[in-house]
DNA sequence: CTGGAGGTGTTAGAAAAATCGCAGACTTGC
DNA sequence: GCAAGTCTGCGATTTTTCTAACACCTCCAG
């Protein structure tokens, strides 16, 4: 019985290193060793990355499937769930809590970005919510 | 001359407490070591605590100001920068850089938490963006 | 003036995290 | 069958972070 497995629910802050590492794994869905490597920022060995992705998954925070001889890792938490609390956070922390701060920043930080479709997107979204909250 | 106030820039990643302290920097906008210590979940002794504000202080992450007898910290980069930031990276990480996706999942989590006043501005603001980009 | 309450600075040891090297196993091409 | 290349497992070391005790300063009440 692999009693090391433990959800990483709530409280369980990651290290500096991990985080970026589980960043990576959420960006990319799953990747080897060799790939976080790459995108890790402060080049560090092979070795080294390895070693932490393997307390990553003891720790709970990623699980590793074998895709022929190698290993590759993904998150244990789901993206939309990590997403969530993420997200969360992210409103607390510097909004408030308040979403329609974050939508305001996000729309008016670069429009540019937005292409007509999302914008149409975001419109029935808010008509949507509108209907649901008179 | 403070030849280690080194801004922050990009290339100096936070502990995990450093991180849990200027979140709680940023929430408050300043606060003393006593009310960072309040807001930290895991209980640190009140020394533990200041000897942390010190180094954040050191790093160049946090300034004080002194009011009367104790110092009043407060995040050095200010936090609508932050925001921007830390908003940037979530949605690279977490929503392939999609913004209106963030905005799906703001308007869709819990839309009960908007009023009809912050749909009234978002939908402008959707407008002005459309218009600012035809 | 004197004592206490409440702040801060400093320093040192414990604990955790990060880094890397080396050995062994397993494919692949010749 | 053999050598080269790649990958994992594990241990040891160095660096960073965390923690808290102790000393000193300042203000205010009595």
């Amino acid at each position: 019985m692999t009693s090391r497995q433990r959800p990483p629910s709530g409280g369980t802050p990651l290290s500096k290193r991990e985080r970026q590492i589980m960043d990576i794994l959420y960006r990319r869905g799953r990747a080897t060793a060799a790939e976080v490597q790459a995108d890790l920022a402060g080049a560090s060995s092979y070795s080294t990355v390895r070693t932490q992705l393997r307390v990553l998954e003891e720790k709970g925070h990623a699980t590793h499937a074998e895709d022929g001889v190698r290993y590759v890792y993904a998150p244990t938490v789901p993206r939309h769930a990590a997403r969530r609390t993420a997200l969360r956070h992210l409103v607390d922390t510097f909004f408030e809590g308040s979403h329609a701060s974050v939508v305001t920043a996000l729309l008016g930080a670069d429009a540019g970005r937005l292409s007509d479709e999302e914008l149409d997107r975001i419109e029935r979204l808010v008509k949507a919510a509108r209907k649901g909250q008179p």
